[in-house]
RNA sequence: GGGCGCUUAGCUCAGCUGGAAGAGCGCCUCCCUUACAAGGAGGAAGCCGGGGGUUCGAGUCCCUCAGCGCCCACCA
């Protein structure tokens, strides 16, 4: 292909990813060894949400590893996917079309949105709230995949996956039963931490704190022969009906008499036992704390360590029972009492139950506001309740030390990048206080793949559920129907019922490489692939999906799914505040990508180092947007000086001047320090050094080089930086091709066959060997008196093309010898008509005196 | 409360195993030069957060304090 006239940025994109996908560059060939795999087990975005700067960021990022990878040889598997499973879909579902998923209604197959989402959402199947789902979910992925291609993301688009998908519910379901049939999942009715208006269970992993205002409300039990009773604090004296006992530290003085006795609750009057317990804090509030059930998660710990009845007071909705435990309404007063309670939302029940104490008088002094820290689901609006319910979990080490250091152990043999990151990892598994809450009750995701048979009172028996065998998988309890049964025996006495619950998220996406490696669905490529190379994701998930990636690949297989994690940092407004969507600072890409060019962006993202938030910084990719003009410009140049014979292999034997060779040295060492720098994640100090050196390539050895290039064919000075130069653009542009895929790709196409892409890595020992053993320094000492002549010629204000009548040069001998060596370049590059060089021992560096000719004599 | 990270030019950040303070942006001055004016050349500008140590020598290693950010924690 021909240099052209004027190079241009513009297109690359399209042009470029158009020819890639064409050509088949970036596919994984999938007949190679393990050993010659390099795989990646990408983040599947999720696309129910937008994409933003950030995901550009941090993708760009592994897009750079596995460009590197693929130059060194290995056969890149780097697949994408789409999480559209969750709640994510389907709160858009909802919104979009104007439904809501009821899963009591049978499957109707023409179903058909309306046209318009009507102001009342339409009831519909659950089948048929998942085809919407899936349906609105191949739209966002066409538009993210056409982002990533712009974006110049090198994933073979054949291989992808999504979360949903066929695949992903086979390997989900099927790794789901193989855990059950080990005893590692099991299901358990428990006290669980509620969304009250999801009405679904949350994880440990989901939690997060919000500081939230409250009050202390001082109340006061009664007490037999003592009038003052005893007095806690309490931030919810909502929950006082649902107390159980009081608790006090075992050392404390002041309750030590009290411990064995009885108090009674406030209002209900309920006889209510004072017990100790470690983990009363002395410190806080009276010292003395009343458990519910639940208030808090403290709550769940007492209740189970001290063996204490359940009385629950709230309902899954978050409102209190209509009907009260029977303690609370064994009598017309206290039937009355609730009836003041029923139905009412914790925040108005609180208010109820103030005014309560303080007309009963046992509400002492006023309430203290404070702010406190509250858990939250983190997608969640209000603040989560416990409720008792049935749930399914894995077991993750939250309540066996034995596996929690086992996976410990296996964060300590995951290479981490940036190393620091292992911290989070260790300090999260330790912190666990409880098996994986897998099960959700809601609709859209991967279905627990069982039933359950009903007694002759239509009773589920939950400890004996009907399985399917493997090959069925997937299937929807809700629609397939267990071996031996007929669809007319579903919900009848006798007959079975579906677990109605899906899985979480995390317990889907824990598989990913287990999904993007065809795990028991295509033998050759899992063996091929698996275990994966790197994990590349994000910091604030490693509790969640690289945990749970962890925890699932131990128990199936005894190993980690990855050698590597990469663990990239966020992306900050100018600001310095995380970019996020509710914050409404977040930028589109596309726009980005259009405005500056999709090179510049990468530029941008990859000077991010690896783990470190990065501001959105559009300074940066204007900068990146003349590096990739100026790779450009300076291929042009230089296959213009070497013609268009330079696409073959260089002869080192024809580098025979001084300078060539000194540059050609310090290639070498760019080159391995770069390399080194790849084979460490550190896509971010590979280009900053490349680029430090093209600078310095273009402003100092392409400057001095020029005019002895120019001469004529059969001048060895000549051949020598010709050579030189096609063996410095071909490492270089090779250096710079993971980082500027579509520049660098134009500048190659200009002179050489095939993709650069598909090109080999450069190696330094070619160079080294080109360079021979010559002094490096030369070329530096050469840099240096080109540019006092440069800063003469600036500070007279003259043009850069003035000519020089002399320029004396005055330094040791040692470094005279070594410009002596170069000096012919350094005089034409200088354009200096005559260049002294004067010996003087004492010197400790290059003194440059130039002499300019005068303005009129130019 | 525990842990991790950060603190270098006005701004955003490099400075790897200790050896004479760096880049880009911004600012100032200048230059159409046969690769590049959506360019290029040059300049000003830093007690490298504070205080101790180790060393011939510390931005770099150790201790300590402070500020910022994040992670984790059973936060009545």
């Amino acid at each position: 292909m021909a240099v052209p006239k004027k190079p241009s940025l513009d297109g690359l994109e399209d042009a470029w990813s158009t020819r890639w996908e064409a050509d088949g560059t970036y596919a994984f060939g999938g007949d190679r060894p393990r050993s010659e795999v390099f795989s990646i087990d990408t983040p599947p975005p999720t696309v129910s949400g937008s994409l933003h700067v950030g995901h550009v960021f941090s993708y760009t990022h592994t897009d750079t590893i596995a460009r590197y990878q693929r130059m060194r040889g290995r056969d890149v598997f780097y697949p994408m996917g789409w999480d559209d499973n969750g709640l994510p879909t389907e709160r858009r579902v909802q919104n979009h079309f104007g439904v809501r998923c009821d899963p009591t209604l049978q499957h109707d197959p023409g179903f058909e949105p309306p046209e318009k989402p009507p102001k009342r959402a339409v009831a519909v199947s659950r089948p048929d709230f998942v085809e919407l789902c899936e349906r609105l979910v191949a739209e966002d992925e066409r538009k993210f995949e056409e982002l990533w291609r712009h974006l110049g993301l090198s994933v073979d688009w054949s291989m992808t996956y999504t979360t949903v998908g066929v695949r992903a519910q086979r390997a989900s379901q099927r790794a789901f039963l193989r855990t059950f049939a080990r005893g590692e999942a099991y299901q358990a009715e428990a006290p669980t931490l509620w969304d009250v208006d999801f009405r679904t269970a949350v994880a440990q992993a989901e939690l997060e704190d919000r500081e939230m205002p409250g009050a202390y409300h001082a109340v006061r039990f009664a007490r037999d022969g003592d009038p003052e009773g005893v007095v806690i604090e309490t931030t919810r004296p909502e929950l006082i009906p649902a107390c159980v006992a009081l608790v006090a530290h075992p050392d404390d003085e002041r309750y030590q008499p009290l411990f064995g006795t009885s108090v009674r609750t406030p209002l209900f009057g309920l006889e209510v036992p004072v017990l100790a317990h470690e983990l009363a804090d002395p410190e806080k509030g009276s010292g003395i704390a009343m458990i519910c059930t639940f208030g808090d998660l403290t709550d769940v710990t007492w209740w189970r360590e001290l063996d204490l009845p359940t009385r629950s007071i709230l309902g899954w909705d978050g409102r209190i029972e209509a009907e009260p435990p029977p303690e609370l309404g064994d009598s017309d007063a206290r039937r009355a009492l609730w009836a003041e309670l029923a139905g009412l939302t914790v925040k108005q029940a609180q208010q109820r139950v103030v005014e309560l104490l303080a007309e009963s008088g046992e509400l002492v002094g006023e309430p203290k506001p404070v702010t406190h820290a509250v858990k939250f689901y983190e997608k969640g609006e209000r603040p989560l309740e416990i409720v008792t319910t049935r749930q399914w979990y894995i077991r993750n080490g939250g309540r066996d030390s034995g596996l929690r250091a086992a996976l410990l152990e296996r964060g300590r043999e995951l290479q981490w990048h940036p190393e620091y990151m292992r911290a989070r990892y260790e300090s999260w598994v330790e912190g666990l206080h409880g098996d994986w809450l897998i099960s959700r009750q809601r609709f859209f995701g991967v279905p627990f793949p069982l039933w359950y048979p009903l007694d002759a009172d239509g009773i589920p028996d939950h400890d004996h559920p009907l399985l399917p065998s493997e090959e069925r998988l997937p299937i929807d309890p809700s629609s397939d129907v267990p071996d031996g049964y007929t669809e007319a025996q579903r919900g009848q006495p006798g007959g079975f019922a579906a677990d109605p619950d899906i899985m979480d998220t995390w317990a889907t996406s824990s598989l990913s490489p287990q999904i993007a490696c065809g795990w028991e669905e295509d033998a050759a490529k899992f063996a091929s692939t698996y275990p994966m190379d790197l994990r590349p994701q994000a910091h604030e998930i490693i509790r969640t999906w690289l945990f749970s990636t962890i925890v699932r690949a131990h128990l199936e297989f005894d190993g980690l799914p990855w050698r590597h994690a990469s663990i990239s940092g966020w992306v900050l407004d100018p600001d310095r505040k995380k970019m996020s969507k509710s914050k409404g600072n977040v930028v589109t890409p596309m726009a980005t990508l259009e405005q500056y060019g999709s090179d510049a962006v990468r530029y941008w993202a990859v000077s991010g180092r690896p783990g470190t938030d990065t501001a959105f910084d559009e300074g940066q990719m204007k900068v990146g947007r003349r590096l990739a003009i100026k790779i450009l410009n300076a291929t042009k140049f230089a296959l213009g000086v070497i013609g268009s014979d330079a696409a073959g292999p260089v002869d080192p034997a024809v580098v025979t001047v001084a300078l060539d060779r000194a540059l050609l040295a310090d290639l070498a060492s760019l080159v391995d320090e770069v390399t080194a720098a790849f084979e460490g994640f550190d896509y971010a100090r590979a280009l900053e050094r490349t680029e430090r050196f093209f600078w310095a390539f273009c402003d100092d050895y392409l400057e001095l080089v020029k005019q002895r290039a120019y001469r004529d064919d059969g001048d060895a000075g000549a051949a020598s930086a010709r050579a030189t130069l096609a063996l410095a653009l071909g490492v270089l542009l090779r250096l710079f091709a993971p980082h500027v895929p579509f520049v660098t790709e134009e500048a190659w196409s200009w002179w050489q066959e095939g993709s650069i892409h598909r090109s080999s890595w450069p190696e330094a020992a070619p160079v080294r060997a080109a360079a021979s053993d010559v002094d490096a320094a030369s070329y530096a000492v050469a840099a240096a008196v080109l540019g006092s002549v440069r800063k003469a010629k600036t500070e007279s204000q003259r043009s850069l093309g003035t000519e020089a009548e002399l320029v004396t040069v005055t330094d040791t001998a040692e470094r005279l010898a070594l410009l002596r060596a170069v000096v012919d370049d350094v005089r034409e590059a200088a354009r200096a008509r005559r260049v002294d060089l004067v010996e003087d021992a004492a010197s400790n560096e290059p003194v440059v005196a130039v002499e300019l000719v005068p303005p009129d004599d130019a």
